[in-house]
This record gives structure tokens, C-alpha cells and sequence, in this order.
DNA sequence: ACGAACTTGGAGCGGCTGCTCAAACTTGAG
DNA sequence: CTCAAGTTTGAGCAGCCGCTCCAAGTTCGT
């Protein structure tokens, strides 16, 4: 819907303003009102350029969802600890795009199309977890990996949520204690 | 703003349509046109009985808030394992109030009001676990239980959001191996 | 330089929002 | 039974919502 450079300008400005709306006042904050003014952009530029104001967060939000995982390209190898501390840095570094990840999280309690895209992209990242933990204790069988890492994502996801709400939270120390209980813990035993 | 009878009981008939609601549709799919069907009641009768439709929605939430800890009351005695139970029984048992206290997390990240609410409702549920912590393992100093707490309290946090997003997950068992875990560990051991 | 394709801005539309108000009806203490 | 106090109703209000439409301006291949 963009073929000339301005348009593809105005485009990016358009997401930019999204993006930081959606962080600052949750998605149900967003008003078209708003995002056009902030990326000083006439309606009918951003009807010009996206076919609703849902397809413009929803871009967005489709970019927040990929920003979760480091180097997502890379075939395997990233070890626990790295998983983590990537996790650790996109919750307490770009805490922007975090806020809407974790929101979006909380309204997949109430949407089903969010619930089933946010539930893709945690099992996709639960299926990296579990192959750094069997890594790390290959004694683990697919099934007891898979725990783990279900563990301590959830773990993780309520760390950030605490860190992103209380400003005073120390997220990577909790975290790496996280890791390190991970590793020494050994099942049945 | 109630006093006979009548006002009383279509008071707690509000109430419990904008408990469906919320849960169902999460707070910005709550509307007082939905409320008052639901209630079966007229929009003049919603206002001679709250103030506005925030005040009905905040006093769902706070009942929301008050729910999640068992016997609140009691002087400080439970056990980790019990306070886990009760944690567990709140969010894979009353799913409806559980959808509305972890929406409401989601919320707080950008609205403070809340955030200091939800903060509140964190850090007393925190002091809990950390007694329980102790009592556990009573070489533990205030800040290590704490932090155990802390620990503890987010993986169920975020293993609750994964059960009511994913309704497959066994949020029991997770759980249960999050205690054992924490009781087999010692610090640095 | 031409001109088709693209981009721009904003007045205005229909629809939904939370809320007010006044008139009719019900409750329950004395 | 009386009657002040409490309760009920829904039409209607002001305001915001996402979105359409189109005239005027800009871009860029030819």
C-alpha cells in the first residue's frame, strides 16, 4: 500500500507512534485520534497506507512477539543462561515493546485470536528452553525438559511482570538465581 | 446508597453481571449497556446505586484482589505448600475472578493507579511466603526468604497465565515440582 | 516536462460511550 | 394507613470512536 518513499516514511512514523502509545497506555488506550497525531500524519494518510487502525497494532504487536527471542534465526545453540539473560534484557532493556508483550499476554486471556498467536510463540520458545536445558543435563528425557523450561519461563514471565510494575525490582538477579537453582537442581534427587 | 432491600439485592446482581463480564471480556469489553442487561436492570437503577461504572468494576477488582489468599485473616500459619495449594486452587479453580486478578497485573503496567493497588496486594502476599519460606528453612535470612518468595510467587504467577491461556497445562503439577524444588534446595549447596 | 500513480489532510458520518433527569412506582418505619 | 425515602425506567445528551471521501499536492518512471 506503499509504493513511493514518503509513503513508506510516513508508514514507519505511523508504527513508531503506534509502538510507543501501545507501551504507554495499553492497547485500549490507542485511538486513531492519537496515533495520527503523534506521528503528524492526516487520517486519511493512515487509511491511505493501512486498511484499519487494528492492522497498524497488529503490526506492531507481531514485531513485540519476534523481539522476545535473540537471534531467532541461528540454528540451535544458545545455552540456558543466554536464553535468560536475553529474556532478562528485552523485559528490563526495551521495556517499551516488553509492556506490550506482557499485555497482550493478559488480553489473550479474553481473546481467542491472541490467545492461540501468544500461545504459538511461547511453545515455539518453550521448544528452545527445553533443548538448552537437555544441554545442560543431558540425563533430562524430552518430557522432563520440556517441564523445566515451561518452569522456568513462567518463572521469568512473572519476574518481568513484577520488574516492569515495581521500578525498584532487581529482574537479573532474581533471574540468574533462577538459572543457577536450574542447573544444581538435579530431578529425583 | 442502598438501604432497602430490593436496592441491596439488585446491587449484588450488578455486581455479579460485571464479574461475568470482566472475566468474559476482559475491563475494556465492559460496558454499562452490558452490565445493565446482564443485571436485568435499568441504567437509571446502575446510577442510584454506584457512582459511576468504574466504581462497580473497582469493587469487583478489590474483591478480585482480596481472593487470591486463603484465610486471610488467620494469624500468620501456613505452610509454603498449603499457600502454593491455595494459589493454584484460585487460578485453576475460579477461573472468572483469576482471568480479572491477572488482567488487572497487565493493567497495572500502564496504569499506576492500579500498579500501586496490585503492588500492595504483591508485596503483603510476598511476606506470607516469606514467613513460610522460614519456617521451611529456618537458615534463611529475611532477604534470602524474600527473595524465595519473590521467586516462587512469580513462576506461579506466570505458570497461571500459561494454564488459563492454554488450557491443557497442568498448572498442579508444575507447581507442585516448583516446592519440592525450592524445599530440596539450599543456598549456595 | 508530462502525467499517471501515489500521498495528504480534514470535514463529516453513523455508531457507541458513560451518564443525567424527571416522572412513576415501591418499600417499610411510625 | 401514611408518606418520606428509596428505587426504577429509558429517552436523550455531549463527546469520542473508527472510518470514508475527495480535492489538492507530490513523486518519479517515461
Amino acid at each position: 500500500m506503499a509504493r513511493y518513499r514518503v509513503g513508506l516514511e510516513t508508514r514507519e512514523r505511523i508504527l513508531e507512534a503506534t509502538r510507543t502509545l501501545l507501551a504507554q497506555d495499553g492497547i485500549d488506550g490507542v485511538t486513531l485520534k492519537r496515533i495520527t497525531t503523534v506521528a503528524e500524519v492526516g487520517v486519511g494518510s493512515f487509511y491511505n497506507l493501512f486498511d484499519s487502525k487494528e492492522a497498524a497494532v497488529f503490526e506492531v504487536v507481531r514485531q513485540a512477539l519476534d523481539a522476545v527471542d535473540p537471534h531467532p534465526g541461528s540454528a540451535d545453540g544458545d545455552s540456558l543462561s543466554e536464553l535468560v539473560d536475553a529474556f532478562v534484557a528485552f523485559m528490563t532493556g526495551s521495556s517499551t515493546i516488553a509492556r506490550i508483550y506482557l499485555q497482550l499476554a493478559g488480553l489473550g486471556l479474553t481473546d481467542p485470536a491472541i490467545a492461540s498467536r501468544v500461545l504459538r510463540s511461547h511453545r515455539r520458545r518453550v521448544q528452545r528452553f527445553a533443548a538448552a536445558c537437555r544441554r545442560e543435563d543431558p540425563s533430562l528425557d524430552d518430557e522432563q525438559a520440556r517441564e523445566q523450561a515451561e518452569t522456568i519461563m513462567a518463572a521469568l514471565t512473572g519476574l518481568g511482570l513484577t520488574a516492569l510494575i515495581d521500578p525498584g525490582f532487581d529482574m537479573r538477579a532474581h533471574a540468574a538465581r533462577l538459572v543457577v537453582d536450574g542447573l544444581e537442581r538435579r530431578p529425583r534427587g
